[in-house]
RNA sequence: GACCUCGUAGCUCAGCUGGAUAGAGCAACUGCCUUCUAAGCAGUAGGUCACAGGUUCGAAUCCUGUCGGGGUCGCCA
């Protein structure tokens, strides 16, 4: 049943009939709430065709409508907008056919094989908020995905090696004294715990020397480097150069020397054991990789996620050469003097971007390469997803027009699902700064908050203790996933740690409300309802509450087509505001005409089933009594 | 400097493939629980859609410029 696309064919034969004109697309919409209508056709750009007025010529098309669709109940002109009001009966058929059909809105296979990669952690800190944002993300649209008739792999692509690790190896080598999670600390904050006093052992170790460096003094300074930083120290020091340039010097020297202090250099040379495959390294590095992967277990649980394929990079780093290989011999790539290779972009707006070094290793892109063509292997795949942050979003249109180059059949169904940063009142999150939300800790702040607010209301009785903290953990969990998904992914956000996220209002909890309410209908309806016919006449409520539910699939396939669960946040804000407005204006369980009753309560149970599909794709777990 | 992106109510966000009087929620104020869960419903107030031009029947939406925020331009990942 496709109210909209039957209508648009009948308006488009009547302009055939009427002007013998016809448009690229007949457009409907919604029609404005303050109209009568139930779709709206705008006339304007037919006044050319029709040679008569606004008025005129919606009307003329009103009438056609109204003659030959038996799915028109009427119409009226507003200027240039003909408002269409639909049958009723068209309403109540759609509730009687498909309100208890678990198959709603769900599309049946096309069995396009689709790889969404999220979470992608590294290995030397815990998860924080941002990574959240990205994982829930990935997780819902995979969910969406799922139901849009997918064949859905989740992927994690874990950074599990390289010199951040080794910092936090070193650091727990040198200051640990063995302590291990057993001792009570989670395993992925004990790996960020070391990393951190990496970090200030290191700005201990040359806060002095950069800042005689600083003023021209290299004592202490490895003697490599020292002309380097002669040369950066000139630009600093010539009263010429402007204080951008300046700054950019002065950074540089910081590095520098921060790159080549003795902890770092001891730090690159584990990095250089640990590829050389020395036992004790790759001992150490396995140890303190199984408690991150331990702790982070345990935070993907709590947050109802999982994945069906692992990759490593420690596995996966050295691939992509063999593809440069290939690409070289093919003209696609170029080798430099030096010996490094570069693929020349220009040509699309792009830059010359370097995929090996000149000593022949791999870089960034050349893994990103090797695992979408591993990804490919693996499964065959006709889409590909990348969950990552907007700051990658040149990193990505590279590694594709890369993939296009060398022609990989698969390109053209890569995706990066670009989000926008999480910030803070006070700007971004910096770890540096330690004002990153950490992730467990927020988990906790959520349980915590639901169960004040459940509190606060009164809400706890006839509940044991267990129940009671199931009930906070998955409010507290729906208030900060909805909080999250319902922005549009694309743009970025703000999180105020000193403000609670809300549960009232356009939130998670208020979606579980409803169906919750519903649910407690439903349980004291008793039987016959459900095979009582329904009421020809509706309720404006139960006609809105109806059109809403009458959207989900085509809300659901935008949701897939735009990788949005923010669509799928507002819909079913949409469904509970017009269901609630039932509930508030009309009387169910005590409704006495027995086809009201039975419209009533199928709308109800429509509306349940339809919310909790919806909170499931956005990973929300709904509740029976709250 | 170049490129990308964002700027809508006090705050957080919708709306952006051009359509009617720009919408929600929070915060503020007013009503509604001796009928089904008040984490609800109804209402009041709150706007120079950053600014200036342009395109056209019509612009928050498209184009250009300006201002402001963020990001990228690593032989880091």
């Amino acid at each position: 049943m496709k109210i909209e696309q039957a209508l648009k064919e009948k308006i488009a034969s009547a302009l055939l009939e009427l002007y013998q004109t016809s448009l690229p697309v007949v457009k409907l919409e919604k029609t404005n709430a303050d109209f009568e209508g139930d779709y709206t056709f705008v006339v304007f750009p037919l006044l050319r065709a029709s040679r008569k007025n606004p008025e005129q010529t919606a009307a003329e098309i009103g009438e056609k409508l109204a003659l030959s669709a038996e799915l028109v109940h009427s119409f009226n002109v507003v200027k240039g907008f003909l408002n269409i009001v639909i049958r009723e009966n068209i309403w109540s058929e759609f509730l009687q056919k498909e309100w208890n059909n678990p198959a709603y809105a769900l599309s049946p296979g096309t069995g396009k094989k689709v790889m969404v990669e999220y979470s992608s952690p590294n290995t030397n800190k815990p998860l924080h908020l941002g990574h959240i944002r990205n994982i829930l993300l990935g997780y819902s649209v995979a969910e969406i995905m799922k139901a849009t008739g997918y064949a859905v792999t989740k992927a994690n692509l874990v950074n599990d090696r390289g010199i951040h690790i080794c910092k936090s190896m070193l650091a727990w080598q040198r200051f640990g004294n063995g302590e291990t999670p057993e001792n009570g600390i989670k395993g992925d904050h004990l790996a960020g715990k070391y990393y951190v006093i990496f970090e200030n052992a290191l700005r201990a170790e040359t806060e002095e020397v950069i800042k005689a460096a600083l003023s021209g003094d290299f004592t202490g300074t490895d003697a490599a480097i020292q002309p380097k930083l002669a040369e950066l120290y000139a630009i600093l020091s010539n009263p010429e150069n402007k204080e951008e340039k300046k700054e950019k010097a002065r950074d540089e020297i910081k590095e520098t020397i921060r790159n080549h202090s003795p902890l770092m250099q001891e730090c690159q040379e584990m990095l250089r054991q640990w590829e050389a495959g020395n036992p004790d390294v790759l001992h150490l590095w396995k140890t303190m990789n199984g408690w991150v992967y331990d702790g982070f277990d345990v935070t993907y649980k709590r947050l109802g996620v999982d994945f069906d394929k692992w990759y490593y990079e420690s596995n996966t780093y050295t691939l992509g050469k063999d593809i440069i290989e290939e690409g070289l011999s093919a003209g696609v790539f170029y080798r430099r003097d030096d010996g490094s290779v570069w693929i020349d972009l220009t040509a699309e707006g792009l830059d010359h971007k370097l995929v090996l070094r000149k000593d022949g290793t791999s870089v960034y892109i050349t893994q990103d390469i090797g695992t979408a063509e591993l990804k490919y292997r693996d499964y065959g795949l006709d889409q590909s997803i990348y969950v990552v942050g907007n700051e990658q979003d040149y990193h990505f249109k590279v590694l594709f027009q890369i993939m296009r180059r060398l022609g990989r059949p698969y390109a053209e169904g890569m995706h990066h699902l670009s989000y926008g940063m999480v910030d803070l009142p006070s700007g971004k999150m910096k770890s540096r700064e330690g004002t990153v939300v950490d992730a467990d800790d927020l988990l906790d702040e959520m349980h915590a908050t639901a169960r004040e607010k459940t509190i606060e209301l009164g809400k706890t009785e006839g509940l044991e203790e267990a129940a009671l903290n199931e009930l906070f953990e998955k409010l507290g969990l729906a208030a900060l996933k909805f909080f999250i998904l319902k922005v549009d992914p694309k743009k970025r956000m703000l999180f105020n740690p000193s403000e609670s996220i809300d549960f009232q209002g356009d939130t998670g909890p208020f979606v579980m409300y409803t169906y919750a309410r519903i649910q407690s209908v439903l349980r004291q309806a008793g039987e016959g309802w459900q095979s009582a016919p329904v009421a020809g006449e509706l309720h404006t409520t139960e006609k809105e509450t109806l059109e809403c539910l009458y959207a989900f699939p085509e809300v659901l396939h935008n949701a897939a087509r735009d990788l949005s669960p923010a669509l799928i946040c507002q819909y079913a804000l949409d469904l509970a505001k017009a269901f609630n407005r039932i509930y508030s204006e009309l009387s169910l369980l005590h409704e006495t005409d027995p086809a009201r009753r039975a419209t009533r309560l199928k709308i109800a149970s429509f509306t349940a089933q339809s919310l909790k599909m919806s909170m499931n794709l956005l990973g929300i777990k709904e509740v029976e009594r709250m």
